[in-house]
DNA sequence: TTGAAAGCGCTAACAA
DNA sequence: TTGTTAGCGCTTTCAA
């Protein structure tokens, strides 16, 4: 159906290796680069990619599995990806798993049988042997957000305790003593570095951080108001809150919402990763931003050296910092100061 | 590096074509099968696709195209988009092209180099030429969320004039007379839809609609706000509102919430797409709905019957109805009515 | 600068 | 059931 290389070829009685190296860049007599030219507008040619990663045995593909399509957070990072890669003339293969192990072995195996030349993967567990294995076939593989337990792989991922350390620290310098945490699922890597930074915060003064105002919510809008709702429930509740993702910070700031809990008047909020809470609530809740554009530009640059062999050698971890807008914080309410 | 089939042969001293054949479901004698899933595992062999798909001439691939891998709405159809493709043997090659019309044909172009034996596209505009070029090939494409002038593709969308007529008279039928809308950007057609609907409603009752009471907003956040306040401001005030996306939608609230303003006690709100906001809030925001799996599934079932050559002639224009979560709605604050 | 020819990994007649 | 062979569309020596 679709014209080929040796359809242009037979229009223009040129053979098919001086088409091809004129497609690829090379020199061809002025006349010949004319008829190449008109003859691939007239059948309206265009190259046929599956079949040049066969011969050049390089897709100039990148895998990119992420755990939900529907995970800001994760998109985010592919956009910037795609962004970065497709400067260097690399189009990305976004695959996502839905949070489920088998799928995310599953797609790991299609992507290699897809040939990508490199992967960036938001892994989820267990997916060590299928990254081992494309590592094998001389895949170089960058990771995003988490480690892989028995995975030598360059990772790039945000510096979660340092970033939860000073967001916790900033309420602790405002004067807070009793901080709610609407952390995430124990075990999970992001979850447990958060709640590192939230004692390092308090340890750090010197301040004894009530276990009871720690909460371990599933990283959703539903556990957000959940245990935000708990918390304001307490006697006496919290003076100020931190919450570590961008799900349950909508779910929390709901719930303070539903209360008419002003904030910051009647409670001080540092939220995660919801930027658009940010810039809409006045005076604006505090948030932490994750790098995401940077985190996807420096596993970016990782991969596009591995798959140059501009770098070899140790698998390299990069923290990035996170930052955060400031929101109008202020004390605790008078009653408590 | 990585195995290939020849290898196999090798191993087995079987024939490339036999092992080819039991790779893809035949049958061969019990001692080769041992043999053969044998070799394949000592030598860690899978199959190449893209070779595969060079000499079936199907790459077993779908292309999907949307706006932005950012946009939930857009996200979410292509996880279900995704799940059907998926159980039919189709992998789905997944670009945005960031709201940029030179992106979109760019990677519109990538796509067909790629081989894509279906596409589905959320289109921008501009895009007619690069869909007819890819119909030309015998690729079949379908159409999401709009329609593009010039392109006979199936198609399907929600049926926004409906659901916004329903939602409005909704608000009418509680008795409310001044309505606000936030609206989209004239000229886009889901916005201009779900204007229409709006009067629509107010036209099958004889209302006049205060065109004083109607933005246009761009689809973000910022915008939902903005507008949203100043109709607050307005003297009187709107005693409901009508928000037409899920952007806008939050911004909305937020700026509800800012002024205290009851839902629904002070001003009854239907918003749209934002589930989120839906199970936060309570009582809970009215919010339409769009079918997004019900879209995902329909675009895929229309493409698996095109590639497969089980559906032929004219183009199919599927509206799918939405639905509308009730929230606690009332009618206008007594000093209205 | 151009062309002939081989072959990337796989599938699909066709023959045995 | 198995094997032989040709070739998908392209790139890339190597020779002209």
């Amino acid at each position: 159906m679709a014209a080929t290389i040796k359809d242009v070829a037979r229009e223009t009685g040129l053979s098919l290796a001086t088409i091809s190296k004129y497609l690829n860049g090379g020199h061809v007599l002025e006349p010949n680069r004319a008829a190449i030219e008109a003859a691939v507008r007239r059948l309206g040619y265009s190259v046929n990619r599956v079949a040049r990663g066969l011969k050049t045995r390089r897709s100039m593909t990148v895998g990119v599995l992420i755990p939900d399509l529907e995970n800001v957070f994760a998109t985010s990072i592919v956009s910037s990806l795609e962004d970065r890669l497709q400067r260097s003339g690399y189009s990305t293969l976004v695959c996502d798993y839905r949070q489920d192990p088998v799928r995310e072995r599953e797609k790991l195996e299609f992507l290699a049988e897809r040939q990508v030349d490199g992967l960036v993967i938001m892994p989820l567990a267990g997916c060590a042997d299928g990254i081992r294995r494309l590592q094998e076939r001389g895949v170089p593989v960058v990771l995003l957000d988490r480690t892989v337990a028995g995975c030598a792989c360059d990772t790039v991922l945000t510096d979660n305790r340092k970033a939860a350390r000073e967001a916790v620290d900033h309420l602790l310098r405002l004067g807070h003593r009793r901080i709610g945490l609407i952390g995430g699922p124990a075990g999970i890597q992001t979850a447990d570095e958060r709640l590192a930074g939230y004692l390092d915060a308090h340890a750090a003064r010197g301040i004894d951080a009530d276990p009871a105002l720690r909460m371990a919510g599933a990283y959703d809008v539903e556990s957000g108001h959940r245990h935000a709702s708990a918390l304001l429930a307490m006697e006496p509740p919290p003076t100020a809150l931190f919450v570590v993702n961008h799900e349950m910070t909508l779910g929390a700031a709901m719930a303070l919402v539903e209360r008419q809990v002003r904030i910051p008047g009647d409670m001080s909020v540092v939220g995660f990763d919801h930027r658009d809470l940010a810039r809409v609530m006045t005076p604006p809740m505090s948030i932490v931003l994750q790098p995401l554009q940077e985190i996807g530009e420096a596993a970016s640059e990782l991969l596009l050296d591995r798959m140059a062999g501009r770098r070899t050698g140790a698998p390299v971890l990069l923290r990035l910092p996170a930052r955060r807008i400031p929101g109008g914080s202020t004390g605790p309410p008078q009653r408590q100061s």
